[in-house]
DNA sequence: GCAGGAAGTTTGTCCAGAACAAAATTACGA
DNA sequence: TCGTAATTTTGTTCTGGACAAACTTCCTGC
């Protein structure tokens, strides 16, 4: 019962490897190599989605496919995804230890202890704290766990529902009243993780700035309109490390010819990361980048 | 300044069709025209991207792609989109014009005001009511507008944001403690509307159930590994009026092969109306039949 | 020894036109 | 009038070629 068959749109899908990568991948390097049903059409064993999936993560971190796709030997494939754990030193074995607590939670399926775990460290820590020190670390881990496959698709699903409903609570009892300036963050087609988003919108909120938060997926006319409409100053968008990197430029560039002057773009999220600068876009390298941003902007406008 | 360049894949970004699709229509119907580049390639002005994006609602609304693009009169098409309004005389004329209200200060891009006159709403009616007297026609409404072209896209995205917000805090703050049955509750792979599940989500909660939101997108033989770690005694789906039809009877046996058994399935949303049976499957045609069908099932297990 | 530019390689995206199956519609027969 | 069969419509996939942008490597001159 368990051998579903993918064909070439399902692996787009699971892979974020477009058609045409996969095809010419398949032309050049001899990777994948899929079967064929009875109409001539690719079919792939889940063996080699998985690989590609691999393959994928490795090249998100740096590696070119030409090589990845070139060493036959999974086993060397299998040693490589070490990724270079983040500079978290700094803070101690601790904070590790208790971000472990909280994946054994989302493992052991209690959502009910997950949240109330969660809750604690947003009280202790205030919201400020609780997304940078908790949120933000804890999603990278689960990401990492994604990726490596150590955690099953629902309870990373789990996990993302239960954080969002968090973060919107804690964002909704933030004060009203008169805020400046006026941030619209939403992200582009493709590109549905909405996590960013939140943690972003918590700090800005923080700061005092009125959010107005369109969701995931906007078209980049639309986002334009809706700056447009709600006197924009700022345009936030979040890009996760899934995002295909070579698209971002050009689509920053696209939506900065489209919105009109006088208002910021900024793009934030792992998608970001070592990325060449684009004119008239701000790129956040991080949270704390954001919150910088913000002091910025907020000066040239004094 | 604002004669940004299409590329196919901005097109593609922009209109949701797939570059296929727009080099096949091209071919077939002789419309969209774009220019070319330098390199062969082609360059979509944005009047064609503009009448793309008007196709591509009317056959979401249910036009065929042929029709749409034999008529050159664009007068014509911006005529077509009015449709049979929908029977809500029942409910006289006073709740129309209230959501009428309600319809403006979205398109006014007044949030502040929309959620404090849905917070209004739902103090006055209660939880039960408000889902199922405001947010529910109130999303109809939102449905209805978006398919004849009379409120934006990004207008679309904001009300589904704070709705979703709405209802997730007014989840939250339900009391806990010894609920039982245990209902997970997502959708399947293509189908990103979570409000429906929201509203379910909303109700279950009132009636005592333990639910588990896993979110939206959920492979399904990932359902079935959920309900099965959670305990679950029902897993709840919803499927959006804009879900095709066709595969929803497939889908729901699929899933219902591979559920343990013992574990009930339902099916709700406006996807799910007029639709034959399946053996194993409650499909629940409204919001008042879900509760209806809580009280069944509690029944059966007394 | 190394900065920096030239030459070469890698890699993703695009193109054309054909083919075909799934979906939708129409035609037909009971 | 209803259900089934034929037909049209429509989206997806195929092949194999081309090219530019990004990245490496090599080379030259200080």
């Amino acid at each position: 019962m368990n051998n579903p068959r993918f064909n070439i749109a399902a692996v787009e899908r699971d892979t974020g490897l477009s058609k045409d990568v996969l095809r010419v991948w398949e032309r050049r390097y001899g990777f994948p190599v899929p079967g064929r049903d009875d109409h001539g059409e690719r079919i792939y064993p889940a063996e080699q989605v998985e690989r590609l999936r691999l393959v994928k993560r490795l090249m998100d971190a740096g590696h070119r496919p030409g090589k990845l796709l070139a060493t036959p030997i999974d086993e060397l494939n299998a040693l490589a995804p070490r990724r270079p754990e983040p500079p978290g030193a700094a803070s101690g074995a601790g904070v590790a230890a208790e971000l472990g607590d909280l994946m054994s939670l989302i493992k052991q399926h209690d959502s009910v202890a997950y949240q109330q775990a969660m809750q604690q460290r947003l009280a202790r820590q205030g919201l400020e704290r609780f997304v940078q020190d908790t949120v933000a670390p804890f999603t990278r881990l689960v990401g990492a766990a994604w990726e490596e496959g150590s955690i099953e698709v629902f309870e990373e699903h789990l996990f993302t529902e239960l954080t969002k409903r968090l973060l919107r609570q804690a964002i909704a009892t933030l004060p009203g009243g008169k805020r400046s300036p006026c941030i619209v963050l939403t992200s582009v087609p493709d590109e549905p993780h909405v996590l960013g988003l939140l943690m972003a919108e918590a700090l800005f909120a923080l700061e005092g700035a009125e959010c107005i938060p369109l969701g995931t997926q906007m078209p980049l006319l639309e986002i334009a309109r809706a700056a447009a409409a709600h006197r924009a100053d700022i345009v936030a968008l979040s890009f996760s490390v899934a995002f295909p990197k070579r698209q971002i430029p050009g689509l920053l560039q696209q939506l900065r010819a489209v919105l009109p002057m006088g208002v910021a773009l900024w793009a934030g999220g792992g998608g970001v990361k070592r990325l060449p600068e684009v004119t008239g876009v701000e790129l956040l390298a991080s949270l704390e980048h954001s919150l910088v941003a913000l002091e910025a902007w907020r000066r040239t406008q004094a």
